[in-house]
DNA sequence: ACGGCATGTCCAA
DNA sequence: TGGACCTGCCGTG
């Protein structure tokens, strides 16, 4: 459930622990078998993301290119150097986890990021997998082999001497060469942590302001301006105090500039924390408090029925883009 | 055990 | 515009 900030995440991952290293590539699922073996045995020389996607490169210009969709993840195992520009973080990035000691999204409380069962402690050893479901000794549940056996439906493994990646559940997963790189960053809006610039800010806000379609769903739109999804949409529609339904059209363009400049702030926050903090005109202990509960992290996503934190007015649910829309009919008009 | 649901996108009708 | 697809979690029974 990956949006442009856990992408990002992941990329850093991989600058950090896998370019300039050597990679066996697999398929454990076999899905992937014809693209893992031109892979394997190269070694990886980029990593990066540009909106929901990410791109690595491996010898003589080939880039596996990766979106995870709405269920998709990578593992990350064995000795991880957390990237110094982020929180730091290993196991599992995209999706949500299931074992309580997981640091990248939402669902994972914060303090479980220093708690003594983490993964992330920088080169020390770490417990590898945990089958909750098999009653074996307690023994057994400390596995400090190297590499883990691949769970469920592995369909990359990317394996160094010291560090595995792991990714399941992609809604894309190919091989192409640079001129196809380039080809799907060309039909992508602007991504403010790629380029920040005012340019690229105009760009979303001409774009978005030539369009007669609802601003809820032109956030949502990837060619228009890059990694925002459903969490993300709703809370910068608040924070703006706008009407999800206004066209583009109608959005002043000062305004449009102000949603650029919010999102550039949120993924910076998204990147550093890995959590989609959207209430970030805290105090020191209500800050902390949203970081470790999830229900107090957002301003409308997820609280239909309850009353606004502003006005006190109930939050709505409709569909918007096939997706649920969240918002405050009294604050966004 | 089972069904609904999820931070996403594409495609056929 | 509705369904398909990718996978796993969480509530309900």
């Amino acid at each position: 459930m990956p949006e442009g900030h856990s992408v990002h995440r992941i990329a850093r991952q991989f600058a950090q622990n896998f370019v300039g290293h050597r990679v066996v590539v697999s398929s454990p699922q076999g899905r992937f078998a014809e693209g893992a073996a031109v892979l394997d045995g190269r070694t990886v020389t980029d990593a990066k993301a540009v909106g929901k996607q990410m791109f690595l490169e491996f010898d003589d210009g080939l880039w596996l290119r990766v979106h995870l969709g709405l269920y998709g993840a990578w593992d990350f195992a064995g000795e991880i150097r957390s990237d110094p520009t982020i929180a730091a973080s290993n196991g599992r990035m995209g999706q949500t986890n299931q074992r309580g000691t997981v640091l990248d999204d939402d669902d994972a409380p914060i303090h479980d990021a220093d708690g003594e069962n983490s993964l992330h402690s920088i080169g020390a050893p770490r417990r590898a997998r945990v089958r909750m479901s098999e009653q074996s000794s307690p023994l057994a549940e400390i596995d400090e082999r190297f590499p883990p056996e691949p769970v469920g439906q592995v369909r990359v493994r990317l394996l160094t001497e010291t560090t595995v990646a792991d990714l399941r559940g992609p809604t894309a997963c190919e091989v192409i060469d640079a001129a196809g790189v380039q080809a799907v960053i060309d039909r992508l809006g602007p991504d403010p942590l790629l380029d920040p610039s005012a340019e690229a800010g105009e760009r979303f806000v001409s774009r978005a302001h030539r369009k007669g379609s609802p601003i809820g769903l032109l956030l949502m739109d990837q060619q228009i301006i890059s990694g925002i999804g459903n969490v993300y949409r709703a809370e910068l529609l608040f924070r703006a105090r706008l009407d999800p339904h206004r066209t583009g059209k109608t959005v002043p363009v000062e305004t449009l500039r102000e949603i650029w400049l919010d999102w550039t702030r949120l993924l910076a926050i998204g990147v550093e924390t890995g959590q989609m903090m959207t209430m970030d005109d805290l105090s020191a202990a209500d800050y902390r408090l949203a970081m470790a509960n999830r229900s107090d992290r957002h301003w409308v996503y997820k609280r239909e029925g309850l009353p606004c934190r502003v006005c006190g007015t109930n939050i709505l649910l409709e569909e918007m883009g096939a997706r649920k829309l969240y918002w405050c009919p009294n604050c966004q008009r």
